[in-house]
DNA sequence: TATTGTTATACTCTATAACTATA
DNA sequence: TATAGTTATAGAGTATAACAATA
């Protein structure tokens, strides 16, 4: 592939070989940009492998972090509609991942609780994501990766505000 | 919500009230969980009004910074599958924000670029989502914006690497 | 033979409305 | 009346395979 024109700032841009202005403030796109870094790892290690996609694993990993939670509870911190957590949880109790159980103190609640086999596969997925990120994010040092991870942390926290 | 025991970690997470051990190194949930707010921005100052999703937007701004760019190198610059660049383009083009022209030094390849509704579109919604984003995003400093977009583009530098 | 773009098609994910059962 | 969860269903988005045109 030759070029003709110099094109110089493009030539730093991240998204392949283009430029970017206009876009360079707007931090959804970052945000969207760098995600296809991680969401190609995603694929290659749990997608792929386990037969899972990004809600499915998220739900075994929070359910693992915060037993007896509630599907609704579950909805909110995923940004998920009711109706598709119901769905994610069939797939995953038919998988033999997750179970639900009705609460005794309000018959309305499902707590969710992992298997065994569910502890296994998200503590094996856990492991293969670090891994593989760490690999991935060797341009970034340490501190600047425990940088990114508080600042994403700062940003998410704005959920709800009256933006 | 009356609640039983203290979660101390879980005070502090950002997800709903939820606590996120196991995955507070994954960057990949991170990049999700910050994408919760910015998704919900894009949604009510472009989305909804404009009727335009983000892969529609993005490919307004990339082909505003790159005039003449091919559908090819959109879809490598998004990282979506050719069949799909076409699909987008034809909407585009059928809403009159893009107009497609035959290379003349290699008949194979498409030219986009943007027609003058096109161009007051993307301006439009990059002012709008400027707006909004600054607003939500009151919790970090300027300094700490600019520290968090360099670092999004480091990491999404990655890409295809042999990680 | 390789590359650009397209069509056809099926699959995954998501959203809305309406329903059940508990409170 | 309000809430937790579910069902039914339609829509948006994405992927693969096969094809046409050009190099």
């Amino acid at each position: 592939m030759t070029r003709k024109t110099p094109l110089a700032a493009a030539e730093r841009t991240p998204v392949g070989r283009l430029a970017e202005p206009g876009l360079h403030d707007i931090m959804g796109y970052q945000l969207a940009q760098a995600s296809v870094v991680t969401n190609e790892i995603f694929r290659r290690c749990v997608a792929q492998p386990e037969g899972m996609g990004k809600v499915e694993f998220t739900i075994l990993a929070l359910v693992q972090a915060n037993p007896d939670v509630s599907a609704r509870q579950l909805a909110q911190a995923l940004a998920v509609t009711p109706p598709n957590i119901a769905m994610w949880l069939d797939k995953l109790e038919q998988r033999g991942w997750v179970a639900r159980t009705r609460s005794t103190r309000d018959a309305r609640v499902q707590h969710v609780s992992l298997t065994a086999e569910g502890t296994d596969t998200v503590n094996r997925c856990v492991q293969a994501l670090h891994v593989a990120e760490h690999d991935a994010m060797g341009t970034l040092s340490a501190a600047e990766q425990a940088m990114l991870v508080e600042l994403l942390h700062k940003l998410a926290r704005a959920r709800g505000r009256p933006g």
